[in-house]
DNA sequence: TATTTGCGAAACCGAAAAGTTGCATATATA
DNA sequence: TATATATGCAACTTTTCGGTTTCGCAAATA
């Protein structure tokens, strides 16, 4: 299937059901409740993101409870390091300007 | 038909075109040569990219040439701020837990 | 034991995505 | 001016996605 976590919080409804069990652990059912699909959907979506290890399932009778592997959203901004390095330049070359500036002004 | 960054960075080919503009811009068959598809296929790709506003078009005669808007690579990492928050809580938590273990041991 | 509840899995469906091929158009170049 | 090149766009196809409905199974409960 070649989940990958890109792909998994590409759908809002993941976004949405992440930012959920971020804090505290849910049940299928529990989740669904706060999502406009059936409790089924939300299993299609559970399944994905744990697929993809970014959800880890606790087994308590008949119940799951889903909560979030926060390591894995490093990965995310792992890959954003990149791009961080290169915004972070121009504001430093911004920077360097504005201080010359501020140097020709006040001489 | 709704694209948002998240959605538009699903796609592996189009994070490998991002990474491939992020310090140069290029065009669209410069573009297509590093990859195993049509340039027609990356020329949709950088329509999606472009109406999510990821990048920006510069017209040089018959050429366009296409660059990174890295601005907006920001909304990523405002979007990873509340889970980096959750991340480095617990890093702290830890933090604590080996400090105090290491003035149990050093005592 | 019979029934309810919580859950995942499979089958199916419509919409969207990603790719290809075939254009049309504008700009270089011979 | 005729031709080659760079590009976007539209039509079409195949695959994937997100959703629903239906089912089966295990655990709780009456």
């Amino acid at each position: 299937m070649r989940r990958d976590i890109f792909q998994a919080i590409a759908d809002p409804t993941r976004r949405g059901i992440v930012a959920l069990i971020a804090l505290q652990a849910m049940t299928p059912n529990a989740i669904a409740e706060n999502f406009n699909t059936t409790r089924q959907a939300v299993s299609k979506h559970l399944r994905i993101l744990t697929e993809c290890e970014l959800v880890k399932q606790e087994y308590q009778g008949r119940e799951i409870y889903y909560s979030l592997e926060i390591e894995k959203m490093k990965e995310i901004d792992k890959w954003l390091d990149q791009y961080r390095k290169i915004w972070e330049n121009r504001f430093n070359q911004l920077d360097q300007v504005l201080s010359t500036l501020k140097k020709q002004t006040t001489k």
